[in-house]
DNA sequence: CGACATATTGAGATCCATCAACCAATGTGG
DNA sequence: CCACATTGGTTGATGGATCTCAATATGTCG
């Protein structure tokens, strides 16, 4: 029995037969046009997704605009846990911004593989402290630097990002304006 | 058989006696004076906390500067996952600005806990769940706003911070100096 | 080619950082 | 009890970075 899903799940259980039949049923792979709206604001979101291939942006409306806070690509999860776990609005939206291959989570099947592969809770505990770290990590940086520093760590952290999103996303993300973002990178281009 | 961390963990899980003697033999409750430092830069942490009592501080060195990221009160846990978890140096301090009741969880006592108490592991996943969504919620809206609407939402969701914690700590963690911290008050008084 | 989205540039206003002085409250030592 | 130092907070002047609004390139796609 092989499959993407059970593929990657391989890469950190080892998984038996019945098992792998259990993730081949409760999650299934799915591809979705650049643009498709995952999940949109004031809905109550019933599933958490992987990235096998493509990018997704999570972003809030604010005052009529729309303000980035993140940016999910290959092997990256995502989830708005406050309405996935809590069963409440979502205040935000999720959007493939390229044409995405996703793994996708809902959330009965997950209670369902809890029950049909125990360990599976512990792998998923384990990866939520692994990308909840990284969020810390990312808010402390959020906090403790400028717009300029953020980009430079963007260079250097995401350079791809640079090139698979457009700048006025980009620049949602690091907390400026475009017209700023790119007055930005002019000033480092000259250095 | 009674005890703080008992009472604590029955507010989510129903324990039989042997599970309570477990808690109690893993999770004990120390006091710690205002200012203690419980994990330095460099330091691998061990331990990972649970106020009862008291507020704690984290914050990081940058060019000798001090910049606080997260403030802990009662009822919230606090770790330093990346160095927790993964054994790694950790690169931010905690301090108590209080005296402190903290419940101290040492790594490998949570994994003989996951052992001796399986239902703790669910518990840990969507606790953990539960502190990652606030996290989100925390850097979308620090992403999305100015330091002025930051004062204004930390005003209406944690008040009790601008009582207990000194106004340049609460600067910093708004990402802005104290002196300008204290020119936004005095705008926003003035209307 | 045209239409629309994206990126750059310009000028002025606003906000925060910086550096320095000052003030109020508290604590210490003679 | 009174100088004096220390700490936390405020105020002032100046400069730098981003925002705003507007105009002008530069794509990109049908």
């Amino acid at each position: 029995m092989e499959n993407d899903i059970v593929k990657l799940i391989s890469r950190f259980l080892t998984l038996t037969e019945k098992e792998s039949t259990a993730f081949i049923e409760c999650i299934p792979i799915i591809s979705f046009e650049k643009g498709t709206i995952l999940l949109k604001e004031g809905q109550i979101s019933r599933d958490s997704y992987f990235v096998i291939e493509g990018c997704v942006r999570k972003y809030y409306i604010i005052d009529g605009e729309e303000r980035t806070t993140e940016f999910y690509v290959e092997d990256e999860s995502l989830a708005s846990l406050q309405s996935y776990t809590n069963k409440t609005p979502s205040n935000h939206y999720f959007e493939c911004v390229e044409d995405c291959k996703l793994a996708v989570l809902n959330y009965d099947k997950e209670q369902e593989l809890f029950e049909r592969v125990p360990k599976y809770e512990a792998l998923c505990r384990m990866s939520m402290e692994n990308d909840f770290g990284e969020q810390q990590e990312a808010l402390a940086k959020f906090i403790t630097s400028s717009p300029e520093e953020r980009y430079k760590n963007l260079l250097e952290t995401r350079p791809d990002l640079l090139q698979r999103v457009p700048q006025y996303h980009l620049a949602s993300y690091l907390g400026v304006k475009p017209e700023s973002l790119s007055r930005i990178r002019k000033r480092l281009t000259k250095r």
